[in-house]
DNA sequence: TCGGTAAGCTGACGGCATGACAGGACAAGT
DNA sequence: ACTTGTCCTGTCATGCCGTCAGCTTACCGA
C-alpha cells in the first residue's frame, strides 16, 4: 500500500536511510516540542540527529515537508479514537459516559501529539491545503462518528429537524481541539483540569443529544 | 496611559518616525494574510514598506514583537465584542436571539483579524506567556460575559449547582474561535457557512442555558 | 574473492536573512 | 546659517539555506 519509501532525489531508501530518517522526524519532533515552530532551524535538527544539514535534504525537501511526515504518522494512530465512539450509545446514563470518556480519551490523544498537532491547526487555517486534509484525516473518526449519532438521533424524533449532523460535530470537534491545545490557558485563569473535563463531556452530551444527561 | 512610543535603541519617536513605525506594522500585517507565518521575513516586509531592514530593527527587536505590537491593537478593538453580550437577555426568544448575534458578531470579528488572530492563537498553545496573556486579554470581554451569565442562571436555579461557568464560557469561546480558524475546513467538508452559524448558535444556546431555545 | 552498482553521507559554496553600527539626511527651532 | 535631535540607510560580520560533486559504505552476483 504505502509505495517504497524515497529521498528526494529518487532513489530508494535501505534499511540504513530509513533509519536516519526517521531520527531526523524523531528529533524534529522533539524541536518541535521544545522551541517555537517559526525558530526550528534545519540545522538544529540535523544536529541533533548527530548528522549534516544535506542529509536533511535528501529525505525531505525542507521543514515543513518533514512535518506533514510526523503529522502522517499521527494520522495513522488516529485509529484508536475510533473506538471512543464506535458503537457507543448516547441514551441515559450510557451516554453521559460516552461523553466523559470522549473527553477524556480526545484530550489524552492531544496532549500527547500536541506539539504537531498544533502547527497542523496553523498550517490548515493558514489555508495549506495538504495540512488541512490532514486535519481533517486526524479528525474524521470523532467527527463522522459525532455525525451519524446526531443523525440517528435525529431519525428517532429526538433531535430537531433543523439540526445539521455535520456542522455540529464539527464544531464540537473544534471545540475539544482549541480547548486541549490551551489547556494552559484554562489552569491560568482559574479552571482546573478536574473541573473542565466534566463541563466539557456536559457541552458534548448536550450538543449531540439537545438534552441533560442523566447522570 | 500607552507610555510614548519608543525606538529599540531608547529614543522617542517623532511624527514621522511613528507614521514609519505603523507602515511597518500595516505591511507586516498584510504579509501574514498572504504567506505562512514561518516564511514572514523582516526583509519582505521591509521592502513593501519602501525602507530598509534596518529600519524595521530600529523600532521592533524582531517579527515575533511586531506581532505582538499588533496583537495589542486588535485587543483594544475588542471593546466593539462586549456589546454582543453586555446586559442580554439569554431567556426565551430573546435569548436565542442573543446567541444568533454573538456568533454572528464573533465570526465576523475573527474573520475582519483571522491572520493575527492565527498568530497569537499559535504563541499562546506554544507556552509564550505574552501571547497567552493577549489571547484571554482579546477573549475575556465575551469570556467574562458568557460566565457571568452562566453564573446568573445558576444562582436563580435554572442551571445546575455543579456547572462551572468558567470553564463552559472558556470551552464556547474556544469552539467559536476554532470554527472561526477553520471556516474554509468547514466548507470544504459540505457545511455550508448558512447552516453553521444557526448550529453554533444552537450549541451556544445549550451551552449557556442548558435547555433547547424556543425560536 | 572481487569488482560493480547503488545507497548513504558530507564538505564546501553561493545566496540570502539577520542584527548591529556609524554616519549622513532631514526637520524644526533659534 | 547653525544647532540639535530625529530618522534612515549602507555596510558588515555572522549564520542558515539549499545544492552539488564526490567520497565512503553496503549489498550482490559472478
Amino acid at each position: 500500500m504505502t509505495g517504497q519509501v524515497r529521498t528526494v532525489d529518487g532513489r530508494v531508501a535501505g534499511r540504513r536511510g530509513q533509519a536516519t530518517r526517521q531520527k531526523l522526524l524523531d528529533c524534529l519532533s522533539e524541536m518541535l516540542s521544545s522551541s517555537p515552530y517559526r525558530d526550528v532551524k534545519v540545522i538544529d535538527v540535523a544536529r541533533k540527529a548527530g548528522t549534516s544539514p544535506a542529509t536533511f535534504y535528501q529525505y525531505f525537501p525542507d521543514v515543513e515537508g518533514a512535518v506533514l511526515e510526523i503529522a502522517d504518522e499521527v494520522a495513522s494512530e488516529t485509529a484508536e479514537l475510533t473506538e471512543l465512539t464506535q458503537g457507543r450509545s448516547w441514551v441515559g446514563k450510557a451516554g453521559w459516559q460516552t461523553a466523559q470518556e470522549l473527553v477524556e480519551g480526545f484530550l489524552e490523544f492531544w496532549r500527547r501529539n500536541d506539539a504537531i498537532l498544533r502547527v497542523v491547526d496553523l498550517g490548515a487555517a493558514e489555508g495549506d491545503k495538504r495540512f488541512a486534509k490532514l486535519r481533517t484525516k486526524i479528525l474524521s473518526p470523532v467527527n463522522s462518528s459525532l455525525s451519524n449519532s446526531v443523525a440517528e438521533l435525529q431519525s428517532k424524533g429526538r433531535v430537531d429537524k433543523d439540526v445539521s449532523p455535520a456542522a455540529v460535530a464539527g464544531a464540537l470537534v473544534a471545540m475539544l481541539a482549541a480547548v486541549a491545545s490551551h489547556q494552559k490557558g484554562f489552569t491560568q485563569s482559574g479552571v482546573k483540569q478536574a473541573e473542565l473535563k466534566p463541563n466539557l463531556a456536559l457541552l458534548v452530551y448536550l450538543g449531540v443529544t439537545g438534552k441533560k444527561p442523566t447522570k
